[in-house]
DNA sequence: TATTGAAGGACTA
DNA sequence: ATCATTAGTCCTTCAATA
């Protein structure tokens, strides 16, 4: 079986630790140059705030002090997450830690679940004061699913569990497509155009079909939600590339401005790389305009360079 | 004909 | 009218190369 521990709100839970008097507040934390809201409390959700409004949107709000924004501080949320991950991962056997908030745990075929994840859950929240969600269930996406109601439900406490093909049917007839893990805007609009609404209307449909309008990745989606293991355990996943990137605040042609930015940006990455003790393959640049302003000329350039010789220093 | 590489895109948190 | 993240993975397509 298979569980999935998945923190609640994570960035404004996180906040919560270090301003107790937020709690049962609407609060949300904003992207790195304060330009929009990355993360919501469970109050801020109720008044409608939705993810990814921008700044200017809210900022009414925020003057009738009806809403809460934090500016985003990244290192102290690793250190939480951390924290988190090394004492889940003193109590299992397997853990892949698939993001800053939520990892998989591999347990058991069978065995009562249920009181090993509320008492993980109890922990976590007395040691960390992070409240976090446990689905279990066969498969990762139906853990993911279980997660889902684990958040959705209050009945459930913040631990649900898929375990017999009874509750698995009743799970996916109540959940809606969108909400299943790998099927984002454009799946769920080729299968809304199928008659499909909810996960189990996705399984009445021939694989074949499956295969054809969703390729590779929704072939395993519905293995995964019928109940067949079709995406890996990984508990070491060794990271691909390094990344920095910044949309500026103007809007700018000056090539000197530019290539300060690119100098900036490459000297961070390499010393995520030293940090990490990690060499570079390979050197990609890219540049886009402001793709919110469509009736604006656009350009987007992504230029690769392979290194033959990894370079120990940036410049 | 099979493999490789670049470009583009979907998806996730 | 404003603003509009950042970092990452994997898959597909198509053309070039062996």
């Amino acid at each position: 079986m298979i569980a999935l521990v998945d923190c609640n709100n994570f960035f404004v839970s996180c906040e919560r630790v270090l301003h107790p008097e937020l709690e049962g507040k609407p609060v949300v934390v904003l992207s790195n140059n304060d330009g929009c809201v990355v993360a919501r409390s469970q109050e801020a959700k109720a008044l409608g705030i939705p993810m990814g409004i921008p700044y200017f949107k809210v900022a009414r709000k925020l003057r009738e002090e009806v809403l809460i924004a934090l500016s985003n501080n990244h290192a102290f949320y690793h250190d939480v997450s951390q924290r988190i991950m090394a004492l889940i991962h003193d109590q299992v056997e397997q853990q892949e830690v698939y993001s800053i908030d939520e990892c998989f745990l591999r347990l058991p075929r069978s065995g009562d679940f249920k009181p090993f994840a509320r008492t993980l859950r109890a922990e976590i929240l007395q040691k960390i004061g992070v409240p976090v969600s446990i689905g279990i269930a066969s498969t990762k996406t139906l853990a993911k699913v279980a997660v889902y109601y684990a958040k959705h439900y209050a009945g459930y406490q913040g631990v649900a569990a898929i375990e017999t093909e009874e509750q698995r049917a009743k799970a996916l007839a109540k959940l809606p497509i969108e909400e299943v893990w790998g099927i984002g805007r454009r799946r769920w609009a080729q299968l809304k155009a199928n008659g499909v609404t909810t996960a189990a209307d996705l399984l009445a449909l021939p694989i074949g079909l499956v295969q054809r309008l969703l390729s590779v990745t929704g072939s395993r989606t519905y293995r995964e939600l019928e109940g067949v293991e079709a995406l890996p355990f990984a508990e070491v996943t060794p990271r691909q590339s390094v990344f920095s990137s910044r949309s500026l605040e103007v809007e700018t042609a000056d090539m000197a401005k530019l290539e300060a930015c690119i100098t900036l940006f490459l000297g961070h990455c390499c010393r995520k790389l030293r940090h990490e003790n990690l060499y570079a393959q390979e050197l990609s640049i890219y540049l886009s305009t402001n793709r919110f302003h469509p009736k604006d000329p656009q350009h987007h350039e992504l230029i690769a360079r392979h290194l033959n010789t990894p370079p120990a220093d940036p410049r």
